[in-house]
RNA sequence: GGGCCUGUAGCUCAGCUGGUUAGAGCGCUACACUGAUAAUGUAGAGGUCCGCGGUUCAAGUCCGCGCAGGCCCA
């Protein structure tokens, strides 16, 4: 039978470490994956890492809430499949690409090939693979990394084609045009990622104009709407409003023209153009004349401001829009729908057309070129470009200066101005972007809103907020996905058109294409069948060309997919569905529990969300734990340039997986960012391992001592000492909290349950109460009681924490079960969760147990305030109940406050003893219901209650007061009692429970009050000495005959018994000493003497 | 500009559906304890609960308007 590991200092990496290869060694994952298999699945989704940069401290949270939830469920039974993934595609990867490569998109296909560029891409996708396989292990991240998703494989791009082909069956995918960022020195859209690139926003000064739109009912009067576009203006086709704005029509003169007019704009911004003149502008003459409601606005009619083009269809007229304010501009906006997103948006809405021409193809196209140049049909302008940063000449005027200078002169501008605002640059040529309408390939969400609103709240979003606030004003809002991206290393759009774009074809499969090429081949398009091994990237199957019905060639749309279907389509796409395990993806979908950072709800929560809801009309998960972000400790974002991230590997080594886990789930909700601080990490360590290990080291020490290796029967709850019951009972209900938190998602709550558990319960009251139970030399029940208690409790604590430390719970597991052999498993994570066993819940024991911590601590602080030492023994100690107290139960708590306080005696005052001066106050909770508006005047009514009243309430009467003529029946629970004082007493009291000591001492007191001096001297001595705990001694006292030696010679005696019990003592001799060791006991000196005394052989 | 989150002691955080004198841990100061000792106990200092209004008998908590920081989107 080998004994209990002793460990004299905790090392948290040197734990993970041995855990680590004993978890390799016996495939301890595997095993608990096979153990459950057939088990219900709890199925998880890996959120796919793009491994095209080093993992960072943020990970660490990220991995350690996926890795949490998955372990707890398998330890609850759960077959929880983990595959894990990479995202491997998209703008990040090219751009990194093209940076290390040193070139452009434009060179892509010229100076590189698309083979050599997609291949360098491929390659640097998976650069970092490594070091996000060894932070995984060194976190313990389980997952099977065996067999990944790799969104690159053909298998993953083949379902993914097959999705996008439902979509296309169901009409919901389609090419048509949105308003993107465009910049036309570099003649390429430009993505919301690449907008985003630090630099981008620069600030600009651009002339803004107020412009006047003539009425066409209303003589003399005038729209103002302003614009920082001027070049916009010739494109007008709309004027917005907000439908609950104030309106006003203001008398005034035109600024430059000096004729006079009506000009109508939202009230709040009167005062911007009138009023208060600024010194540089003429002082206007103004009368307000009339007030609208945006309402009533509606409808109205303008004269075209720049009639160079008029819209062919419904246009020149006043729309609502939600997007009006009043904080800038007139509350008026001008709607140009070819060059503003929201402005398209709305005009289709509203039903307003275009400002287009038609070009030399037949095509209706803006009245700026894909150069930021003005058509030739803008007569005044045409050829300028619509940017003066465009214009090659250095000199050449802004066309927002023209445009500026003409409507001045007609009495069409009512101000100009420079404004100075930020506007996104494009980030390669440094010229500003012009928002402009780009062909793409959409998918039709917003056909599915109300599904996609209605299937998000079924959805548990922790925290809900996410869900509510930011998700769900998201889908409110939703616009279609621009599904298209003009780029190379992507998934193919599937899609074959004819030329004229009469004819398309999308595939939804490999075979499909195979089948294809061979109508191609038979059309003459195609020379030779497709290679068995075709690559699905580009330029592969750029080169495919298909035959239409009528056997016209078919080119494919050159766009490739956003990167974010690429995910999204992950549970399918990971199981090659519907082309393989048909049976494996059903039971793997939904998913019962994702989690990844917040960044990713109009990302990866989204597509998902999309994807699920748009093929299978279900949410594609039922639970999602959005986390925060991890910030360094002075609440910065940690950046590169900064020069305050953290590198996890350095960490782990440092500190270990387990206090680093322990501390980002316990100082915070994973949803609130978290300032990651190492302070924090040595106090987890501290705190909780250190006094975790020092329990566990405690109970090994004397449980190899004892040769307790959990042989015997258990033994009945009832029969165990009352303190046992209270830490069962206390360790129950932690397993109810725990349970509890982690169903919800709510593992910070567990985390600091447990840590309470151990740190407060467990070491710092059940321990040290207890000590002596386990030291004490009889080998009796009530010895063994303490030993299966201390036992269950801490392998009750290692599989609770199980998840959260996976290392340092194994270890503890290991380290107990591996000598008593009583459970099976070889690790704690292939043991089962805890079950609460109600009937070890006393929740009346553990509420007086926290009183009697209450009292324990008073009493304490009592000591101290007289400076009387614990180990004095005081007469009585005294208790005031005010009959809120179960005193009967609590006296069965009396030996345990005895021995804490180190008292004789516990005495109860009640009602009754009269001894001590009370107080009652208002219980405002209770009383507030019922009374309401009286509560002031009752209260101080009730401050007012004399002790008699007081006393009968705490026997159990009523009390009746009248107020403002009502009867009002006053009852204990009404009140609270509070303690004055106690005459002649010293008292302490924290709320309802006061307590007094009586402090004077007597012979005996004092005699017993030496006894135990002299034992801790003993104690100490042997400490000293070097003995070990179980080495037995004699004791030598020098002989002497004066009185003080007497008093020592007397307490000897009478305490024999007791001092040879507490310090393994076989004798105490009485002898003329010269050596020994002198001691002060109550200031008497003595000398002392002890020998490690040889066991018989 | 819009949406959302956060703001409580020097630091990290609790504070339930409004209810008494706003709490814990760390840190700090002082003292005690020393067979769990890299602990522990007791006491103390430390708060404009971000600000201003409102609802209410009663607001850290509910509502409105701001301020600061953050995230996402324009």
């Amino acid at each position: 039978m080998h004994k209990y590991i002793e460990q004299k200092q905790l090392n948290l990496p040197e734990i993970a470490k041995s855990i680590k290869d004993f978890w390799q060694a016996h495939q301890v994952f595997n095993l608990s994956m096979d153990q459950r298999k057939g088990k219900t699945p709890f199925v998880f989704f890996e959120g796919p890492p793009s491994a095209n940069g080093a993992p960072g401290a943020h990970h660490i949270l990220a991995m350690t809430v996926k890795d949490l939830f998955t372990r707890y469920k398998t330890m609850q039974g759960y077959y929880v499949h983990r595959k894990s993934g990479w995202d491997t595609h998209g703008l990040p990867v090219e751009l990194q690409v093209e940076k290390k490569l040193g070139i452009t998109k434009e060179a892509i296909g010229k100076t590189i090939s698309i083979i050599d560029y997609n291949q360098q891409c491929k390659e640097t996708v998976m650069a970092y693979t490594s070091q996000w396989e060894a932070m995984n292990e060194a976190i313990g991240y389980w997952k099977d990394n065996a067999n990944p998703y790799v969104t690159y494989e053909r298998n993953y791009m083949e379902s993914v084609w097959y999705l996008l082909k439902v979509l296309y069956n169901k009409e919901l995918l389609y090419k048509g045009h949105a308003i993107q960022p465009y910049s036309p020195a570099a003649g390429t859209g430009l993505s919301s990622h690449e907008l985003n690139q630090p630099g981008c926003y620069q600030p600009i000064k651009d002339l803004s104009i107020v412009a006047q739109f003539k009425c066409v009912d209303q003589e003399n009067s005038y729209f103002l709407a302003w614009t920082t576009t001027p070049w916009t203006l010739p494109a007008n086709s709309a004027l917005a409003v907000g439908a609950t704005l104030t309106y006003v029509k203001v008398s005034t003169l035109n600024p430059y023209t000096r004729l006079p007019v009506q000009v109508i704009l939202a009230e709040e911004a009167v005062s911007r153009f009138f009023g208060e003149a600024p010194a540089h502008t003429p002082v206007l003459p103004w009368e307000v004349v009339a007030h609208y409601k945006g309402i009533d606005l509606l409808g109205l009619r303008y004269e075209p401001l720049m009639p160079y083009v008029l819209p062919k269809g419904e246009a020149f007229k006043v729309i609502a829009a939600d997007f009006v304010t009043t904080t800038e501009g007139t509350g008026i906006v001008h709607i140009a729908p070819t060059f503003g997103a929201d402005d398209y948006r709305i005009a289709q809405k509203e039903n307003i057309a275009s400002v287009t021409v038609t070009s030399t193809t037949g095509e209706e196209v803006p009245i700026v070129d894909k150069q930021g140049r003005f058509v030739a049909e803008i007569t005044d302008f045409a050829g300028h470009y619509v940017k003066v940063a465009y214009e090659k000449d250095p000199g050449a005027t802004s066309v927002d200066l023209l445009i500026a200078n003409k409507l001045k002169q007609e009495n069409k501008a009512f101000k100009v101005e420079k404004y100075e605002h930020s506007y996104p640059h494009c980030w390669r040529t440094h010229k500003p972007i012009l928002y402009y309408p780009l062909d793409g390939w959409f998918i039709k969400t917003t056909a599915y809103k109300e599904l996609l609103v209605k299937l998000n709240d079924t959805i548990n979003w922790k925290p809900a907020a996410v869900g509510k606030g930011r998700f769900g004003n998201w889908l409110e809002n939703l616009v279609d996905w621009n599904l298209s991206r003009d780029r190379y290393w992507g998934i193919p759009l599937p899609i074959w058109r004819t030329v004229d774009g009469q004819e398309e074809k999308c595939i939804g499969s490999l075979t499909e294409l195979i089948y294809e090429v061979e109508q191609a081949i038979l059309a003459g398009h195609m020379q030779q069948p497709l290679p068995p091994n075709i690559d699905l990237h580009r330029p592969y199957v750029d080169d495919i060309i298909l035959a239409s019905s009528t056997g016209l060639p078919m080119y494919r749309e050159t766009a490739v997919i956003d990167v974010w279907f690429d995910s999204g389509a992950m549970p399918c796409a990971q199981w090659h569905y519907p082309f393989e395990n048909q049976e494996l993806f059903e039971e793997n979908f939904p998913a019962d529990f994702i989690a990844e950072g917040v960044d990713q709800t109009r990302g990866w929560f989204f597509t998902l969300h999309v994807i699920a809801t748009l093929l299978f009309e279900t949410p594609a998960f039922k639970n999602v734990v959005v986390n925060g972000l991890v910030l360094d400790k002075n609440g910065n974002k940690m950046s590169k340039s900064l020069g305050n991230t953290i590198e996890p590997m350095t960490l782990l080594d440092q500190y270990g997986p387990d206090a680093i886990r322990w501390y980002v789930i316990s100082n915070a909700n994973p949803w609130d960012n978290l300032k990651f601080d190492v302070a924090g990490i040595e106090e987890i360590t501290r705190k909780l391992f250190i006094t975790l290990s020092n329990t566990y080291n405690f109970f090994a020490l004397y449980a190899n001592l004892d040769h307790f290796y959990f042989q015997g029967a258990v033994l009945p709850i009832h029969t165990l000492h009352q303190s046992d019951q209270w830490i069962l009972s206390c360790c129950h209900t932690l397993i109810q909290a725990t349970t509890a938190a982690y169903d919800n998602y709510e593992p910070t709550l567990a985390a600091r349950a447990i840590q309470e558990f151990v740190i407060n319960d467990l070491s710092n009251w059940y321990v040290r109460l207890n000590r002596k139970r386990f030291w004490k030399n009889s080998q009796d029940q009530d010895k063994e009681a303490a030993y299966q208690t201390l036992y269950s409790c801490l392998m009750v604590v290692s599989k609770l924490m199980a998840p959260i430390a996976p290392f340092y719970a194994d270890y503890l597991y290991k380290a107990l079960n591996e000598v008593t052999k009583k459970e099976k498993p070889l690790s704690v994570h292939l043991a089962d969760f805890p079950m609460v066993e109600k009937t070890c819940i006393d929740s009346l024991l553990e509420k007086q147990m926290r009183q009697v911590q209450i009292m324990v601590s008073l009493a304490h602080a009592l000591r101290k305030k007289y400076k009387i030492k614990v180990r004095q023994p005081l007469a009585t100690m005294s208790i005031a109940t005010h009959g809120l107290l179960d005193t009967d139960s609590l006296s069965t708590l009396e030996e345990l406050i005895k021995t804490e306080v180190n008292v004789k005696a516990i005495r109860y005052l009640d009602s009754a003893d009269n001894l001590i001066y009370k107080k009652a106050k208002a219980n405002f909770s209770v009383l507030g219901k019922r009374y309401g508006s009286k509560m002031k005047p009752l209260s101080e009514a009730i401050l007012l209650l004399n002790q008699a009243s007081i006393n009968t309430l705490e026997a159990g009467g009523n009390h009746l007061l009248y107020l403002d003529g009502e009867e009002i029946v006053l009852t204990l629970s009404d009140l609270l009692i509070l303690t004055e004082d106690i005459p002649g007493w010293s008292v302490a009291k924290e709320g309802e429970i006061t307590i007094a000591l009586d402090l004077t001492l007597n012979d005996a007191l004092q005699q017993e009050g030496m006894a135990r001096e002299f034992v801790h001297r003993i104690q100490q001595l042997r400490k000293e000495l070097g003995f070990e705990v179980q080495d037995k001694i004699t004791i030598a006292i020098d002989h002497g005959q004066d009185a003080d030696q007497l008093l020592i010679q007397t307490m000897v005696e009478e305490y024999r018994a007791y001092i040879c019990a507490e310090t393994q003592a076989m004798e105490i001799q009485f002898s003329a000493l010269v050596e020994g060791v002198l001691m002060d006991i109550e200031a008497i000196q003595v000398k002392v003497q002890l020998d490690k005394r040889c066991l018989m052989n």
